[in-house]
DNA sequence: ACCTGAACACCGTTCAAGT
DNA sequence: ACCTGAACACCGTTCAAGT
């Protein structure tokens, strides 16, 4: 199992095999023996190439951002802006427990820096002013980081134990409706309109009430 | 060290526990064997009381929400809409990594009802159809949670390592200055729109924004 | 310069055994 | 019913020793 020696252990390879291991076992499952074994090395000599394990997810958030793609220029910076917080989501959701790797993680990666001067570029020539280019920009990652943590993380235990989304979706409302109307009016009322909609629903809901507040410093 | 036997073990001070251990050793630091000791028992016994470290998680998750107090009303929906974010932040604050904790944890204590509930009477009774009233509310605790969850979080390792925030900041500045104009314009000209910003002023950035975003939908 | 073996100080969890 | 001791299968990290 183990690599030919003469192709030797690289900072790109450990990266690899972690978003590999990342892949199959989770978050919480990767260890520094893993990826060590998923390369064919011993755990202690992941440590010439990489300070500690911490060293390790910033590469690994590194590399999730990797093929991050600028939506098309089409004119208009809210369906630009809109844009560029769908296809950051759908690059969190492609890999498993991305959000969680990426959290609390600033990355100064060439893919980063892109797309942050990308999305300034076209804030500034909508209008916005230089403060309030700065600001969209990072609301808009704090947005889309926090909706899609909840997104990735089992909404219940009934969940983390095994039940699909739907099934917990359902007994989540059976909660809400159960509750004594006297004491939580609303919420029983609202059981339907809090539980149904999907999570595209939700995060597009967010997505549109931001970019027309947004809209509003144009004035 | 040992508590008194003739004082048994209960989930109430096995959370109390947790949240000491919490608040002194950090979410990292957090162990079965540390809460334990805290309340002078063996880490063995803890599982008498509660299915796993998982579920003790969840009762911290509890814990953090439980002093949570509703804002006053004002008859002005955006400004209570904005105080509930600001109150949540709050609380999220207050306790050490209290959003790492809350993050992908729904609860359903009494306190998170309680809250919900009164947070969904205003907001209908400003004018919000049923489905938007659940979604706004979903929004703003996305929104907290997730500024939250990157406002705990070191923001380098260079902050990690014991640099104060402002020096993290001013040398993330740097970083920003430092880059070719030709190829980064924007990101050099904004490096102090980007860097500058404190937490607060972010934070009410996008409340502002969102907030606005909820009032179009009353037109 | 790069990698290994062995060790250290920890983990979460289980389970027979005690009271 | 409730708690303990001891064990199992893991961790991240260090470091002398090998090549």
């Amino acid at each position: 199992m183990a690599q030919t020696p003469s192709r030797a252990l690289t900072r790109e390879c450990i990266a690899a095999a972690a978003l590999r291991v990342l892949e199959r076992e989770g978050l919480a499952g990767l260890s520094m023996r893993k990826v060590a074994a998923e390369v064919g090395a011993q755990a202690a000599s992941l440590y010439w190439h990489v300070r500690n394990k911490e060293e390790i997810l910033d590469l690994l958030g590194d590399a999730v951002i990797a093929d991050a793609e600028l939506p098309p220029r089409t004119g208009d910076w809210r369906e630009e802006y809109l844009e560029y917080g769908r296809r950051y989501r759908a690059l969190l959701l492609a890999k498993r427990d991305a959000a969680k790797v990426v959290a609390g993680r600033l990355s100064t990666g060439p893919r980063v820096l892109a797309v942050l001067e990308d999305q300034l570029d076209r804030l500034r020539a909508a209008g916005f002013t230089d403060a309030d280019a700065a600001m969209a920009s990072y609301l808009l990652s704090a947005y889309v980081q926090g909706f899609v943590l909840q997104e990735q993380s089992p909404l219940s235990a009934a969940e983390a134990a095994g039940a699909g989304r739907g099934q917990a979706a359902r007994a989540a409302g059976d909660v809400f409706r159960a509750l004594p109307a006297e004491d939580y009016p609303n919420l029983v009322a609202l059981a339907d309109d809090l539980v149904d909609p999907d999570m595209d629903t939700r995060f597009e809901f967010g997505l549109q009430r931001i970019a027309d507040g947004l809209a509003a410093l144009l004035g």
